[in-house]
DNA sequence: TTGAAAGCGCTAACAT
DNA sequence: ATGTTAGCGCTTTCAA
């Protein structure tokens, strides 16, 4: 076995410093069952409790408190999440901002991706978890509905799915398509082409966006052709879920684009980034440069973003924030000293878009 | 509060199955203690279990056990750490792995990066986790010696410091450069520029692939002229560690070899691959054409190297393998079930390089 | 073949 | 002001 220091335990404290270990659990706890303990006594165990590193056992804790203080962060197994891209990182940073201000422990469940439901689930019935983040979860997790009969202390971040009793942190992709035509529209643009997902299982997300493209050109008075869509129609064929989608779709409309000749658009706004990117490589390796030639934007403003040439402008999601506020709210419904009684409703709260001008977007000269 | 139905304990098997606590025990553990129990027992005491979904309480069975099957992830908060890039998704998926087998959970020890030394001490020391894998810290981390008085079950990944007892999974960076080196060369490349790193507190990994870049050169026979190393004496300054430091070195990089003229080299090996992108998108920039003009080449082998154009030509980390070896080092030193003594020796393993060949290298046409 | 009970370390109600 | 103790849910030894 491996070398661990012996941790010292209550008793080790009380017996330093020669009284009970209930003393020393009012003391290191400072004052819950017992307030009432001597200064002197208070000094002489606190220095004990220092001296030897005393700390309260996890487990012996969490047995008594009914709590263990953790929360799950759960992950979809996709070929482009986890992979990087900073997108789980910036919303796991803010789960762990809230998790660090009311001392709660983060547990990665199955970020491996096989067996979720039973991960999850079985997370909960273990007392392992207090509450859970479920990261990019939409229908085809169709678990959900029996995970949250376990509990309901699951928050999701970008939810896209249908079940309406799950609470969940959303992000305003109407609105975001929107400030993005509008930032392109400022530019001049007035030709402005959009890329769509060809993904087999269309995400409700992909959906809104096409869908508030539709709507912002009319609205906006851009040129309605719907020759500048690229979805999967124009596509041929719809891409497989092992697939790297992203980069297949996004190459496919840059040539899709460049095909058009005369009729090509002179911006293009994509469904989200590295479909962008994709794009826009093609058109590099076909001579078509960017923003000379064509500005190109994604959404999402992941990290890559500001690493390609030329950097690419995109429309962010507040991910710390929505991480922040759906690691809060799970907290604040299982912490024993909050006993925040749940209100029963389930909360959904929509968070707005930040557009990030780079260098992929420039003024037409008409 | 937060509904959560409530998780049925060994009692109430016990109590569906008219049996002791401890015959239930005994089955649903699978015989350890009381071997002996009657098949119909066994069988009933089985359908209970199962009808009320019964899973042991995690908190209740670490005290017994005195084992919390928890392992802890830790990163070092630098900037460019955990923003993505897969490196960290990489090597977690190893751990991961391991984690499955044998039924651990994962908890990230800090990301947020304050107080690391207390958070990683504090882990063992309440006994929430077994081991803990460090990624990515050196000697900077001086709380590392502190950190292994209190439980040597730590192992760490691409380790870069000097505590020579720390137990480590290594990288072989002198293979690594050797290996890059070798692919230039056999694509005919004689004049070979390589950008090192220009932080203020050189890594022990960054400082090796230098180091192994002057020995390759002389072994290999490629072109020896100082000219063509760009390090902090040609940048003329060091960088700062909150800045975007790969970023800053690749661009200047990129400007300091373009002004060589006759004497730029034909090809480039950065240090790692951030500043390799960056390099060549400064040469984008200012017209230089890779791998036309110029080949170039990073290590480390990020996801962003399939992302870019044209893609980045690079050297990978068995990562995940990294990863599962740490965990499973872990593992067999604090499951009870394994309980393999600890041979007291520090274990060292060195993982060997892999040539990923893409885009951005070819053959130099004297 | 089954059951009773100790004990892991802690908190808090209660006794002194 | 301090100490005693029940009990959280589990495993395992020992008794029946």
């Amino acid at each position: 076995m491996v070398r661990t220091r012996n941790r010292p335990t209550l008793k080790d404290v009380a017996k330093l410093s020669n009284c009970s270990i209930a003393v020393v659990s009012t003391v290191v706890n400072n004052a819950k069952g017992n307030t009432l303990v001597s200064d002197e006594m208070r000094q002489r165990v606190s220095e004990a409790a220092r001296e030897l590193g005393y700390r309260a056992h996890f487990a012996s804790r969490t047995l008594k408190e009914k709590c263990s203080r953790t929360l799950g962060v759960y992950f979809p197994p996709l070929p482009w999440a986890g992979a990087g891209y900073g997108y789980e990182g910036a919303m796991i940073r803010g789960v762990e901002k809230a998790c660090r201000e009311f001392n709660y422990d983060l547990l990665l469940v199955n970020m491996a991706g096989d067996n979720d439901a039973q991960s999850c689930m079985d997370k909960f019935a273990e007392s392992r978890i207090d509450g859970l983040v479920l990261m990019n979860v939409d229908d085809q997790h169709d678990w959900v509905p029996k995970l949250l009969e376990i509990s309901s202390n699951v928050v999701a971040v970008d939810y896209s799915g249908k079940v309406d009793h799950l609470n969940a942190m959303l992000f305003d992709n109407a609105a975001a398509v929107r400030l993005g035509l509008e930032h392109l529209q400022s530019l001049g643009h007035q030709r402005i082409g959009f890329i769509s997902s060809c993904k087999k299982h269309i995400h409700q997300d992909t959906f809104e966006r096409k869908l508030a493209f539709f709507d912002s050109v009319k609205a906006m008075g851009l040129d309605d052709d719907e020759a500048l869509i690229f979805d999967s129609k124009k596509m041929g064929r719809s891409i497989e879920p092992e697939e790297d989608c992203c980069t297949i779709e996004g190459t496919k409309a840059g040539a899709y684009f460049a095909s058009l000749g005369d009729k090509r658009p002179t911006a293009i706004l994509a469904y989200n980034d590295l479909s962008a990117i994709a794009c826009m490589n093609h058109f590099m390796s076909v001579g078509i440069q960017t923003p000379r030639d064509v500005s190109i934007m994604g959404i999402d403003d992941i990290e890559l973003c500001q690493r390609v040439y030329p950097t690419l402008t995109s429309v962010s999601h507040p991910l710390p924030e929505m991480g922040y506020t759906a690691a809060s709210f799970l907290i604040k419904h299982s912490a024993p000293e909050l006993r925040e009684k749940h209100s029963g409703k389930t909360i959904r709260k929509v968070f707005g878009p930040t557009l990030m001008a780079r260098q992929s977007t420039a003024n037409w000269e008409k």
